[in-house]
DNA sequence: TATGAATGAGCGTTCATTCAT
DNA sequence: CATGAATGAACGCTCATTCAT
């Protein structure tokens, strides 16, 4: 019995540990640049033991793609069901979610990254990829807006998916900085209430300002 | 002494003519995916000849990107230079310019996608890029902002690095829309226009809502 | 007890079963081309199990081409030891046997395969191999032949070794037909009766004929 | 001029020594057991000249067997336009060419040792090939065996294949002798002069003998 | 200045073999 | 007795780089 299901423990974990390994190599050094044999290494084994799991660092990749790319639309979408209190309220939690996830999820960096890397290489499976996290927050904001505005709360002309997009923005803006410094960890507490601040006041002193 | 001026021309405009190939090469494949053979080809030359010229794939890497970084700051400054107007229209024009070429232009595309890609690879190069571009073109907008809340037309503290970046993302979004779906043109217009009054009107129809 | 033996019987019929599978998977593939895997999947086992009775894969293929070269040595000699009446009756009986067997015995067409493939990576299993069942085969014909000479039936000059090569050698056409195209069976009956008629009546209308 | 057409000479006998390089290779250890790199080194080249030529160890097998089936058909059709003589001359003629150039020609040893141990891997071109060489062979003697019963010098039931393939097939087993036994020369004039003898007057000393 | 044949290091992948269970 | 996860040597193929022409 224990005999058994201590390699069994073993290899049914082994494919989710290399996906792991697998996913660190590749954002590190993308597609081409990562060798298999260190992705093996990263887990105490040889080359060898990769290809027992996987037919093809190709196979691997995708599988890296989107076991990743599943897991953050689940937590996405997991945050999104907690969301409480009136539209305003919940829009705005949907903000800061969005904003501290990208600032301190590395592997929302590490997708993008590689998404954008490897975009010719594998179109499907990044296609799949990009729609399920940033076209996918972006339909989320898209909700709250249209409810905000079918309420009267917000603006008619902001239940569009050119507003949404220009919400979720900053967030692209937060990934990319811990890409390129991920030594400097961005204010991220400054940074949304900013947002927030403009979405509430705009930029005008003078309500209505003419021009602009 | 006529073929010798053409050979010069030749000889001079070659460095230039191969810069512009590698270009085109790195962006679709990669630094590690394009072949300097390729490169060659679209000049219609063989690759030893990119080597009388550039020492490694590497140099020829670094300089492409430091041509077009360049370039790119250089059309940047030349346009606000040509801004006009209060400061609000030339926030406005700027905010129209930096979409209309995140939009539009695909040297734009490719050096993100680059720097994205390679900045493991290439730390240096590449943090000079990112400042060259995305980096300065926040600075850009953060003068503005600081010369409209001086004057009080902007509410004092949108003179922020964090304004200025917010303002500056949905440029992202055209960006790497573009990356990832080249023959789906993004509705640049409308976009811009719902940024313009975003900031203007904010979200909420009653103004200063007490909350968010 | 009765466990046991089962499990007995089991271990003991254990080679001849690897040997055999390993005999089809040789022939199909040749020797670097089989993968000991598939020849223990052809007995629902793994491939650990064929290293408990074999230690190499080398091994297993010396073991497959002697067991199959004595078998077929075997036969030859039980059908030859059943051959009667006078001579010449026995001689076309061999004739016959040997050529329905090399057109219709499928081990046999492996065998020849096998050793003309890898008879540089085995060179004395294949010796001894190829002396089984070619040489073997034309030394039986060769007795015939000098029984028939000495009891002045045959031209005495046909108590040759070549004469008896002579013999054999269609079938050896027989054998590689069975190879080359083994979904067109050859006509076994008619090509050896028209051996035996060549034998009896020569090419020449005119016996005798003065040259050739 | 001179300059250039080194390099033009070296570059276009390139594929001619390769093939005949790999040839040798192939034939000595199949064509697994090749390996691309021993198949440069007999030209003191490395690894890499080779693909400069073939795009892989496939392609360049093929080469191997559609250049030397299409140099052996050459041959024997250049021998058969220079027989002469009457129709008996001429068949003693094409045997006695046949045997000879079986027993002696390495290269048609390695033809068909290469046929029969890659006709899984490579069907088509090994069809082809076997068809040029021995088929061929066995349609050769069959025209004149036609020619021959036409005239009336032979007896009639000779014009069919099954008595070409019966004349063809010593030549197997020179070939097959050959391969296996390389250092021990076979004793071809004695062997095709029974063959002959064979032809003209069978096996018996009565002719016409009732049985067999 | 330009060529392109040649090099050789490097990597993806396979598979015979081992051994802890 | 049997398993099958792991190993690691081997080989096909690629491509940046060199250099004789």
């Amino acid at each position: 019995m224990v005999k058994g299901s201590v390699r069994k423990a073993r290899k049914e974990a082994r494919p989710a540990e290399i996906v792991e390994a697998a996913f660190q190599e590749f954002a590190a050094k993308g597609f081409l640049g990562a060798r298999v044999e260190d992705i093996a290494a990263r887990l105490g084994v040889t080359k060898g033991t990769v290809y027992l799991y996987f037919p093809s660092k190709e196979v691997l990749f995708a599988a890296v793609l989107d076991t990743f790319g599943a897991q953050m639309r689940r937590e996405t979408d997991d945050h999104v069901a907690e969301l409480h209190g009136d539209v305003a309220e919940r829009l705005e939690q949907l903000i800061v979610h969005l904003n501290v996830s990208s600032a301190s999820d590395q592997r929302l960096r590490s997708l993008l990254v590689l998404s954008i890397a490897e975009r010719e290489r594998f179109p499907e499976v990044i296609e799949r990829q990009f729609r399920a996290t940033v076209d996918h927050a972006a339909e989320l904001c898209l909700s709250l807006l249209q409810e905000g505005a079918a309420a009267g709360v917000f603006h008619a002309h902001v239940a569009s998916r050119n507003t949404a997009l220009t919400l979720v923005s900053p967030c692209l803006w937060l990934v990319l900085s811990g890409v390129m410094h991920p030594n400097e960890p961005s204010d991220v507490d400054g940074f949304v209430a900013q947002q927030l601040r403009l979405l509430r006041d705009g930029l005008f002193r003078e309500p209505s300002a003419p021009s602009l």
